[in-house]
DNA sequence: TTGAATACCAGACATTTGTATGGTATCCAA
DNA sequence: TTGGATACCATACAAATGTCTGGTATTCAA
């Protein structure tokens, strides 16, 4: 027999392993977690597991293989990584999504993460809106966009974030600082690259 | 036999079925996927899966069950869940986080998660550093921090964002808004949960 | 016309995996 | 002491699942 720990700790440990698992979307077998925790005993394993459903730390469909799933109803939406993008010159949105120059980070979204793309901000236009210089926008490219949304668009061959508002038959780009004028687009010659869903700002390394 | 579709075409579906699925973190098995399709036959599902896998489209461990796999970009970041409080009562910050009621976010962080959190941001206290009402501040436990650190600390039995600084002999948790007041503990009377490494913010659900 | 390529089917087999039953050892409180 | 609770083990069985062999029908190009 293995060494006996003290109550509760290996379980702890076992639902740790369990969610960074799921979260990865790789959930684990009864026999995967009896290996990482070098049970000699696939049973072992699955009491644990099974306890941790009790307790509602998990939840299961009996049956089928890897069948453990973190409970809800909080849905935990997958992580898929995104590429994040420095500085984007027109036309090239593609390429640069393609081949990121910022890596990629981890974006939880409901739908698809095909069409998502994360920008690293410079300027202090949208500072009142609680963006900040360094600040990273996660984008969803969609064509259009309702007034008030936060958008990405290209101006001047550079993408930047403002706030869309459209007035009768135009839209317009305001910054959210009173030292930034708002920028007036020829109808129809707005290139709108994505509305922003979710802004980070890292503060340490 | 089955109605015989255009070649590719439904090899294209399954490919989608495949991403939804495997971006949902729930990998599917052959005989899902034959489900899926109303193929009649195990067979027709694997061999659709198989010259994905050829064509690069899909990844696999062979053998293993649901083991197919979206092939990545090569480096995906480590991720890991870290619980998300609500409100945080004094000393009950260990049990929030064992049973967090708002679910689990990721966070991609250098060193463990173990003494990470989230905590939903109420109140307009930190709003000229660009946290506002309704974000979620990511933090690391610790029992100490420098000055100009933005921090959580408990106040009157909650938890609150501050920004932290040392004055001569104390320190002083100051709101970044002027409409309120510091809040300046008795020394050593002050109870820092730890620091604000990481501020979020959902702009769409 | 022939043969290769594609899409699908039928049935079987072997492995993986979930599940069950019963056992040993340690701790702790009544 | 006694009994329960906890942690772990050994082994077996059945269901789920991956894999294989061989087959039919359709399309298309040589």
């Amino acid at each position: 027999m293995a060494a006996r720990t003290p109550p509760g700790q290996t379980r702890r440990q076992v639902l740790r392993f369990m969610r960074e698992r799921l979260i990865a979307g790789r959930p684990p077998t009864v026999r995967e977690v009896q290996e990482a925790f070098k049970f000699r005993s696939v049973q072992s394993a699955r009491e644990h597991l099974e306890i941790l459903v009790e307790e509602g730390k998990l939840t299961k469909e009996p049956g089928v293989s890897r069948g453990y799933r973190l409970p809800g109803p909080p849905l935990i939406p997958p992580f898929a990584p995104v590429p994040l993008l420095g500085q984007v010159q027109a036309g090239a949105l593609t390429e640069a999504i393609e081949d990121p120059d910022g890596g990629y980070i981890g974006v939880q979204s409901a739908g698809s993460n095909d069409d998502i793309f994360a920008l690293k901000v410079t300027g202090e236009s949208m500072i009142d809106a609680g963006i900040l210089p360094g600040d990273v926008v996660i984008v969803r490219c969609q064509p259009t966009a309702d007034s008030g949304d936060i958008v990405v668009a290209l101006v001047d061959g550079e993408a930047t974030v403002k706030l869309l508002k459209k007035r009768r038959q135009r839209v317009e780009l305001h910054p959210a600082n009173p030292a930034f004028e708002p920028i007036v687009p020829a109808p129809g010659d707005l290139s709108l690259l994505g509305k922003v869903i979710e802004v980070r700002r890292y503060l340490e390394k």
